[in-house]
DNA sequence: CGATAAATGATAGTAATGCTATCATTTCAG
DNA sequence: CTGAAATGATAGCATTACTATCATTTATCG
C-alpha cells in the first residue's frame, strides 16, 4: 500500500517533515508527547532529547511550537475530509451524504495505517484538548490570512453545501456545521472530565450517543 | 443602590479580593489587560506595575494567573445566571423560559453598574478568547473536584430543567445546553475573525442573528 | 569518486516568565 | 498604643522559547 501525504499549506512549516526521516520521526514522536504531557509542557527540547536530535533541528522544520500544533490539527482536517470523501463519494441522496459526515466526525478514531507515521487516536485527543489553542489567539488574523485554517474551513464548506442541498433555505448552515464541529470534540471532553456538561457518558458507547445527538441537532435544525 | 458581590468558590482566591481595595483594582485592571493583551500576554508583573503594586502583592489574592482566570470566569457565569434569573423569575411558561435564557446568552454584554468594579462587556470579550483555557489543561479533574466549575454548571444544570419542563422524553438536555453556551461564544469569535465558519457577520445585527440561530436550533432539537 | 552543498549536531547565550523567599514598612483593629 | 495583618521592595531561581555560531555528517551531482 503506497503512503498517502497530503499537502498541506506551505506556511505551517519551514521544511517539508514528510519528506526527511527527521521530519516524520518530528511527527510521530510530537502527536505522542503532546498527547501525554499536554501542549504547554510539550517543548522542543523535551522533544528533541525523546528523538536523539537537538532544539535547533527541529526549529529547521517548525518555527516554533505553535506552528507545530496548527500542522497536526491541519493534518486531522485533512484527514478526516479524506475519510469523509471516501464515505460520501457513492453516495447520492445528500441526506445520506450528511449522516455519512456525521459517522465520520463522531465515531472513535483509531490508527489508519495508510499513514503511518500518524497516530490518528492520540492526534485525536490532541484535537479535543488543544484544537481552541490553534485560532484563539491574538494572531488568528494573520494566520487565517496565510490560510493556515485551510483545512477547517474546507470542511465546513464541504459539508455547509451538503445541507443546503438538502434545504436551500436553511440560514445557518455554516454555523451548524462549525458548531457540530467543535462540539464532537467538545462533549467528549466533557464526557471524560466535566460530565454534568453532557449526556453522554465515559464509556464504549459515547461514539453512538454522541452520533445520535448530532444527527437530531442537525435534521431538526435545518429541516424546512 | 447597593453593590452587589457574589460568593464564590474559596478555592479561586487565596485572599477574597471583593473585600479590600487591592482586591478590587486586581479584578478590575486584570479585566482590561487581559482583554487587551489576551491571557498568554498578561503577566502579575505588568498588572502590579499598572495598579501601583508589586507582584508578590498581587500573589496574596491569587495562587497564580490561571486561577485568577478561573475567577474571573466563574464571576462571568454567576453575572449571566443572575441575569438569567432576573428575566425567567416571572415568566411561567418554560417554552418563555428558555427563550428568554437564550436573550440573555445572545444579547450584547454592556457594563451593568451594579457591580461597579466589573467591566462586563471587556469581561465577556475575555469569556469569548479564553474560556476554554479553563477547562482545557492538565488540571480540569482536580479543578472539578475543588468546584470551580460550579458556575458554568450550575447554569447548566438550570436551562437543562427548562428543556425538561418543556420536554420531558428528550435526551441530550445537559449537552444540548452546554453546546449552546459554548457556540454563543464560539461564533461571536468566528463572525470576528473566521468569518467563513459562521452564518453571522462582524455587524451589529449580530446579536439578533446568533439568537435566531440558536433559538431555532433549540427549539426544534428539544421537540417532541 | 571527489567536491560541494545541504542537513544535522553541539554548544552557548539571552530575555522573559512564573514563581518563591525574605525583610522592611505601612495600615488597621482592639 | 500596641500588635498583627497587609503591603511593598527587592532578590533570586529554574524553565522556556527562542537565536546564533560553528563543526560535522550525509546526500548529490558532475
Amino acid at each position: 500500500m503506497p503512503t498517502l501525504t497530503f499537502k498541506l499549506n506551505d506556511h505551517l512549516y519551514v521544511r517539508d517533515p514528510q519528506h526527511t526521516q527527521l521530519g516524520l520521526r518530528i511527527i510521530s514522536k510530537s502527536i505522542e508527547m503532546i498527547d501525554e504531557l499536554g501542549f504547554e509542557q510539550f517543548t522542543f527540547k523535551k522533544l528533541a532529547h525523546e528523538i536523539d536530535s537537538t532544539e535547533a533541528s527541529i526549529y529547521r522544520y517548525f518555527e516554533n511550537k505553535h506552528r507545530l500544533l496548527l500542522y497536526l490539527i491541519a493534518w486531522y482536517w485533512n484527514w478526516l475530509e479524506y475519510r469523509i470523501d471516501i464515505f460520501t463519494s457513492a453516495v447520492a441522496d445528500p441526506k445520506e451524504k450528511l449522516r455519512a459526515c456525521l459517522r465520520v466526525i463522531a465515531e472513535e478514531k483509531k490508527y489508519d495505517p495508510t499513514f503511518e507515521f500518524v497516530n490518528e487516536e492520540a492526534l485525536h485527543r490532541i484535537v479535543i484538548a488543544e484544537l481552541d489553542k490553534t485560532y484563539l489567539t491574538k494572531g488568528v488574523d494573520g494566520y487565517n490570512q496565510e490560510g493556515l485554517f485551510g483545512g477547517l474551513k474546507s470542511l465546513c464548506k464541504k459539508i455547509s453545501g451538503i445541507i443546503l442541498q438538502i434545504n436551500p433555505t436553511y440560514e445557518f448552515a455554516p454555523s451548524l456545521v462549525s458548531t457540530i464541529l467543535v462540539t464532537a470534540n467538545q462533549q467528549l471532553f466533557f464526557a471524560n472530565h466535566l460530565p454534568t456538561l453532557t449526556a453522554l457518558k465515559a464509556d464504549p458507547e459515547r461514539y453512538q450517543k454522541l452520533y445520535n445527538f448530532l444527527e437530531n441537532m442537525a435534521f431538526r435544525s435545518i429541516q424546512a
